[in-house]
DNA sequence: CTGCATTTGAGGTACGTACCTCAAACTTTC
DNA sequence: GAAAGTTTGAGGTACGTACCTCAAATGCAG
């Protein structure tokens, strides 16, 4: 009974070059942009495309591609917990990459030169199709991005945008609402006593950090106006600095009830705080779930993490990549970066 | 200079054949268990398979697949709001699931009754490749998941597990460890004055809704003995018995200063709250994010929701049932749903 | 050893796209 | 209107699997 000539289920590049009048081939050109058509057949294939709804089936594009799709990620050099996390990440959806037919390379990156970031950017040009970067935002490495953009690389930000650019697209959380999200749960955590609240992040010049204190700060004048926020220190992301710091603030100030890291290198402050036998009075909240912060959350010493995961940003940018070259479809409530709130009782 | 044989990025089933010695033909026959082959090749073949790491190409296997895999959801009847936001994630991934080669039908079921969840499961018997239940946990139902995993169709279950069942997956958060979540964000908010805390919830006998309660309870009694906690009441998730029970609760407490609700139906416990004029005084905790509850959590009704991403869930479900016929990796902290907070502050 | 059933091999088609070549048809230009 | 260029069509191959058929080889029972 396979009667009617089944109403096909998606249109064919066939279908397409049938419904606009031309050959395959012409066809063909015209959706991979080759050159030799003339201007009224191009138009003449895109009304039959459209009026198809075609899209080409991702499967058999796959299949024939001869040479896969190459992607750099450009991450900072160093030690930072949450770059290993994304690594790692990488790795463990190379299997999937292989299956998707892209083949991927991490570059380590002395980020905070933005020199010579641009030049790794640029570096790029040509060599890739798509280049997903850990940026810092600086007119240089806008200027990088705008060329990579141009010459048809497409480019990703990941974790702290570059919102100057013509980037294809962001990946990664709303630091301002980050900010807004640790007031929220340091000043309910806290609650009505007057007291101080210390900030400590690795360096306001860097975008994300400068976001979440600005957040922050937001929520704690409006909402919160018997807590005094103390001037923020930079600790750049650094441990031992870090615990310096901490145990100068918690010895200045004996009715610091609160401590926010904006930044990394949380462990030196929960080291502090142990020394100073005040680890579980002080309500302390930091950024990113990793061994160690998740070893604080249960032992008392923080009191939630806000986090973004490494893991669903790495198959965000690449998803997105991909559904460009398919000119398929994106699903925005997939690849939105949620804000997580991790406390003791819903660690993964 | 295309020098070396390019060595194989991926072995096909050429490779297979070839490895074994024997034909493709017979290799095909063993990859997808048709009869007719002698034990002994099969163990070859397999001997193959494992030693070149060989797994089919999806792509290559979408292409060629003469059928679309038929997947059905079999989900409450009724007006629950989750319970739409799962049918919408469903029609928003239609896309996807065609680019997929997977068919699927939303069925409607009364899950309150066991015998009839019961039957539609096993009609499904033959008739799909795979059965996405949002199942109640009753000896009728496990048998019936047994009887159709049995048959070859891959069996997940969603949001609420059957876990004495042979399903293949359960989709869904840990409920226990959700009342766990819910009773620290109370226990922290309100802080250090004694008082008294109200459960609301469907009822005790469904498993998700009993999970979270008991998460809760041990939570309350262990770490915030200060705060009594009363006995549970049941709204049957219905806004409007909602809405009476909350109203008399805070008639009999004046001292009542937080809410969980385990339950559906929060629109009717919000309304009480305001009513009472006690809305921004009481803590107030639930569960899934809708559109009323995020406008709740915005005006300072309630102070938290817990959720379960469901679009998340449905992708998460049909990415599995993917892995299983392709063979291919499951990334299990992709698969992993979380349990979400948010707050006013972290809304998507 | 014969006859029969079972197992295996050989070969094919189809899926829909990417990418290639070559000849035919069409424009443009002087 | 002829020569030179440009545009189009026709046809092909390859990707790796699913799924099909038919003949040849093999194993086993009596």
């Amino acid at each position: 009974m396979e009667s009617k000539p089944s109403l096909k289920v998606r249109a064919t590049l066939e279908d397409v070059a049938l419904d606009a009048q031309v050959s395959l081939a012409t066809a063909d050109r015209v959706v991979n942009q080759r050159p030799g058509v003339r201007a009224a057949t191009v138009a003449k294939v895109h009304a039959a495309i459209r009026r198809l709804g075609y899209r080409p089936d991702p499967a058999a594009a796959r299949l024939a591609r001869a040479h896969p799709r190459q992607v750099a990620f450009l991450l900072p050099a160093g030690s930072n917990r949450f770059v290993g996390l994304l690594s790692e990440q990488i790795e463990a959806n190379a299997e999937w990459m292989r299956d998707q037919r892209i083949e991927s390379e991490v570059l380590s990156v002395d980020v905070f030169n933005p020199a010579e970031l641009a030049k790794a950017l640029l570096a790029q040009k040509g060599r890739r199709d798509a280049v997903v970067v850990m940026a810092l935002d600086h007119p240089v490495v806008r200027s990088a991005i705008d060329l990579l953009t141009q010459a048809g690389t497409i480019v990703i930000t990941l974790v702290s945008d570059v919102p100057s650019s013509i980037r294809q697209h962001y990946v990664g959380i709303d630091n301002t609402a980050a900010g807004r999200t640790a007031a929220t749960l340091i000043g309910r955590f806290v609650g009505k006593r007057p007291s101080k609240v210390a900030v400590l992040l690795g360096s306001l010049s860097l975008r994300d950090h400068a976001e979440r204190y600005f957040g922050f700060n937001q929520v704690m004048a409006q909402e919160h106006p018997h807590l005094v926020v103390l001037q923020p220190v930079e600790g750049q992301d650094d441990p031992a600095r870090n615990e310096a710091l901490t145990t100068q603030l918690l010895r200045a100030h004996p009715d610091l009830a609160a401590i926010y890291s904006a930044g990394a290198g949380n462990g030196g402050i929960s080291a502090a705080l142990r020394a100073a036998g005040r680890a579980l009075e002080t309500v302390f909240v930091g950024h990113e779930l990793t061994p160690d912060s998740r070893a604080d959350l249960l032992h008392g010493t923080m009191d939630a993490v806000i986090n973004q995961d490494a893991g669903h940003e790495i198959r965000s940018a690449l998803r997105l990549a991909l559904a460009h070259w398919s000119k398929g479809p994106v699903l925005a409530d997939q690849e939105r970066i949620r804000i997580d709130i991790y406390l003791k009782d819903n660690l993964p």
